[in-house]
DNA sequence: AACGTTCTTGACCGAATGGTCAAGTACTCG
DNA sequence: CGAGTACTTGACCATTCGGTCAAGAACGTT
């Protein structure tokens, strides 16, 4: 929406981003109201309008931006690991770290997904991730690491067994980390060297 | 909310249902109004509470409903197999059979788990299902057939690695399900095996 | 100090929303 | 046929929502 921030401008941004994502994720996207949102932030209606054209566009905003930062994390985790079954371990760890000390976003993105607004940019990040799983899966292919099947198909069901796992493992039943970990690399690895 | 239905009243309210379903999937729960629901169906808007004493409480007996039906399609399938592997493959093809021909329920079931308000309906639903295969996975174990692992963990890898295969593969890029439903039971089975 | 830009305020608006209810209609059963 | 119960109507209500805007405050620059 706006053209110049100043350095406060992008703090305000932040804060109501982060502000708004912890609204969204305990309350949900449609029952939090943008006075909520400013309100408990104890700034006008006007600032958020100054900051974002709409409601939608903000959560849009977050998603892109939080995905970003997931990404980050993963290749930052990766390295430069030139065995491609590790670097997929080492990503799947990555992920599920990065989505223990961001539990807002996991909430998020399911709503996100549910909702045909949201949609495309969920897709577009969900594109991007399988796009880098599956391309460590076809290196590992041809070194003959792992049987030669359908690379996405292999990333899809990567990244659903675990986020499945995280989510009732690491979320609802709040048990460590580490066991569910190290069962989603089992299964994932396991399902296909 | 009410005691006694005749059969025209249990008409009305499988009818309301549905719709309801239809609509939520569509466009949103929040999003869809009570009114939209009566005002599409030609009814007033006490039918409506007539059968339902909230809006809340008409998503959480569809998702009740919804889940029941889901499970006996997979006992139907799965009939009196005696190999708890073939069990287990059996109830992933009915699965993703019966998602494709309710594609409204899984829009629906991926909202309510990202509000807080029906993650009550939707966890017990959830433990069922897990249950229920974690059973046969158990037996299979037993049998020397799986590897030694724990069974909730190993079953809700397998949900979450179909499930996301069926969005992404039958819903979202409207590919054929066998190729979906072999990559799915290929990698679960080879996951656990 | 003066001026343009960035940022903030909060009252206000039209358009919903979920839910109620007094009144009326259609079945059912004796 | 009459009476009780099961169902239906739709105007109505209090409340809330996303979004606007005229006015002004804070800031950066010269």
């Amino acid at each position: 929406m706006r053209r110049k921030l100043t350095q406060r401008g992008k703090d305000r941004r932040r804060q109501l981003m982060d502000h708004a994502a912890e609204l969204f994720a305990e309350r949900g996207y449609h029952p939090t109201s943008v006075s909520d949102i400013v309100e408990s932030l104890r700034v006008g209606k006007g600032v958020f309008y100054w900051y974002f054209s709409s409601k939608e566009e903000l959560l849009a905003e977050i998603l892109r931006e939080s995905h970003q930062d997931l990404r980050r994390r993963q290749q930052q985790a990766i390295g430069d690991e030139p065995n491609p079954v590790l670097r997929i371990e080492l990503g799947i760890r990555a992920t599920i770290e990065w989505f223990l000390e961001h539990r807002k976003y996991f909430t998020l993105f399911q709503f996100a997904a549910s909702d045909e607004r949201f949609a495309p940019v969920l897709r577009r990040n969900h594109d991007v991730a399988i796009a880098d799983a599956a391309r460590h899966i076809k290196e590992a292919i041809v070194d003959g690491l792992v049987a030669d099947q359908n690379p996405e198909m292999l990333a899809e069901a990567i990244v659903g067994a675990c986020n499945q796992l995280t989510r009732t493992y690491v979320f609802d039943r709040h048990e460590p980390v580490d066991r569910t970990t190290e069962a989603a690399v089992s299964f994932c690895l396991h399902g296909i060297v």
